[in-house]
DNA sequence: TGTACATCAGTGAACGCGCGTTCACTGATGTAC
DNA sequence: TGTACATCAGTGAACGCGCGTTCACTGATGTAC
């Protein structure tokens, strides 16, 4: 036997776990997911799976971790590969969207209604973060303190210290903006009402760059 | 015996089943809602839930447009108390958030993640609209077209038909950032960045209100 | 006012189902000497 | 290289549980004459 062959196996098995839980995730919502069906459908009994994983509610949670990690990474990508501010604010703007339109049951998951009884843990936290971190790099590179409007201070000082103070507040407002508007269009609100999803997206964007003090141009 | 007592019982009962339901719901969420345990509850068999409610989607059904009347009733009642454009629109989305915050199991049901396999009945539609037409109303009513920024025009014709058009999508926009803000807030995503969210939630209001057009003053 | 009949709320048993989790076990894979 | 032992993945049975929905029924409430 090649060494290292149990482990391979056990990390195949591990991803199989995960892949058919996101599936049944998608398929049927975070309530029905069952680590029963998981264990029929990967081809192995139910206590089987419990070398995999400690229980219902830790898988929950890997599917929560893994869901963040994949958008902040989408939006990560997606900074990187813009030239001048405007170009990638939009660009992470657009790749959260797209993703959420890929994955609409994992983005319900970590930006919905919270599953009651469930309550996240803190390894959670890091990856919560990625986008709003993503979003708050570009201002602070790019963003002109002296062309935002005045709002008050009511972020905590410690919240993203590396940007300047007047453009704190309407960052938040602009991430927040982001994900309502996503959640908008995914949830169903938008039906009869917003034709031109793109455009309007895009423009909401382009609204949200300019209160945060992006400069015009590109 | 007095005539109607029985359609009186009927109607008590009625209630009863619908304020248990909320009540479950709001603490175990709407995947935990079991016709069983409301029966168990209100006192009677669980076969005897039937004669009130033709299924357990039925009763998720009442739930959803009970939720949708009670903050559309919230956000009309605030309307009209308010004197002045600003007051009325500051007064309305405080009252959405404060219902919000009163309610948040049935707001989750509402504004939240679609429960998977359920569609929402067209019975629904009606109620959904209520907070969206008090805050088009008061755009109408007082908003400057001429004072509003250019927006592409991305939405139906005939969506909100007696809004002057240049206002239509930065209404979309600021309705869509009302929901998107308190959504926020009341799931959790503000924890350890907003500290001060009363001030935090009136100054995104004022900013709305200005992008929509309604004039400085009161 | 009194009687005969129809309506209806609630009962209790049963259907078939799936769930999370534990436990003692077998047999294959890896490790130390 | 060969043997003895330890580790570990997966099995199968069992626990106790709750669910939605149907059905034939009883007895009380209402209605028509």
């Amino acid at each position: 036997m090649p060494p290292g062959a149990r482990a391979r196996a056990r990390a195949e098995t591990s991803r199989a776990i995960l892949d058919e839980a996101r599936r049944q995730l998608a398929r049927e919502g975070a309530a029905a997911l069952s680590l029963r069906s998981v264990a029929r459908e990967v081809g192995m009994v139910s206590s089987a799976v419990y070398r995999y994983v400690a229980s219902r509610d830790e898988l929950l949670t890997r599917l929560i971790v893994e869901a963040y990690d994949a958008i902040g990474e989408a939006a990560e990508g997606a900074r990187d590969d813009g030239a001048g501010p405007r170009a990638q604010w939009r660009a992470v703007w657009r790749a959260v969207r797209a993703w959420a339109h890929e994955h609409p049951a994992e983005y319900g998951l970590i930006y919905g209604t919270p599953v009651p009884g469930y309550a996240a843990p803190t390894e959670t936290i890091p990856a919560a973060g990625r986008v709003g971190v993503v979003l708050a790099g570009i201002v602070v590179a790019h963003g002109d303190p002296g062309a935002v409007g005045g709002w008050p201070s009511v972020v905590r000082d410690d919240v993203l210290p590396e940007l300047a103070r007047p453009v704190v507040v309407p960052a938040v407002v602009a991430w927040t903006q982001l994900f309502g508007t996503v959640g908008f269009e995914l949830f169903g609100q938008y039906e009869n009402v917003v034709t031109d999803r793109d455009a309007y997206f895009d423009a909401v964007a382009d609204a949200a760059a300019t209160s945060v003090g992006l400069p015009a141009g590109r």
